[in-house]
DNA sequence: TATGAAACCTAGTGGTC
DNA sequence: GACCACTAGGTTTCATA
């Protein structure tokens, strides 16, 4: 599968994408020709998914945060939300979860008014029964997407 | 400030933080020396935090997902929170917020058994009066974490 | 099957207009 | 911001273990 070459790979496109090849190489002890082999090895195999930038959300103007609890109507089926979901350009990430709410929406937003537009909007869907919203005060940990998994 | 060139190239970078300067330029109507100068601009001004991979969790091991949220004792700090969250590998994103809970975190697990112990260990925290778990069941969005700004 | 060395070609980069 | 020239990096080929 993958061995612990490929994690540490992972592990420095993690902290720069954009690094050459070599210099990937020298810190795992390969040369480029088979980092370049292993890097587009993880490709095909769907471990990576793609490279991108990393994003100041306040320099863009997204300076407000909230994570919406959604509960929806009867047996609303996920391909129901996702399909809503999916036209709100607010929304960053949407999953269906267990427990009281059927669903959970983070929802980043230019300040409060314009969250607040969304969330109605969200309230408004047809499936949508009610919302309960926690806004978020300050960010205190902000880690790449998946943990690094070290061996 | 940004102009819409700007904003084109981020959202290029988004799709391809690896793509060749000139390949972004051949999109936004630019020369591969202007687009790296716009780039290095974004870089120094912050805009821009840095590039990464994006990784399938699930594929790397990563496959159970949670949001727990954290009641603390009285006027604890956030330092005191965001130095407690640090020190946990499987924390992805934490935050304060405002609402019943004092802190919403963001934990990915190899399995139920690993995510139980994360928030048992979470909950044994000296700050933490009790925690809220909600388990994620099915992503339906997953988006970059700064949504595309429209010019 | 994975690697390293070399060759070749493409891209990054700094200077100039 | 474009163009040019030079350097560095990406990519393929090939030989090897």
């Amino acid at each position: 599968m993958l061995d612990r070459t490929d994690l540490a790979i992972l592990d420095q496109l993690g902290l720069d994408a954009r690094a050459s090849f070599a210099r990937i190489g020298a810190v795992v002890n390969l040369s480029a020709p088979a980092v370049k082999r292993r890097v587009d090895r993880l490709l095909a195999r769907g471990v990576i998914d793609g490279f991108t930038v990393r994003l100041d959300p306040a320099a863009l103007g997204w300076a407000t945060e909230a994570h919406v609890e959604v509960y929806c109507t009867g047996a609303t089926r996920p391909a129901t939300m996702r399909d809503a979901f999916e036209r709100y350009p607010e929304i960053v990430t949407a999953s269906t979860v267990a427990g009281e709410a059927d669903a959970l929406v983070h929802v980043r937003a230019h300040d409060v008014r314009h969250l607040d537009a969304v969330v109605e909007r969200i309230a408004a869907e047809p499936f949508v029964v009610r919302t309960r919203s926690t806004i978020v005060l300050t960010p205190l940990v902000r880690r790449p997407d998946t943990p690094r998994t070290t061996v």
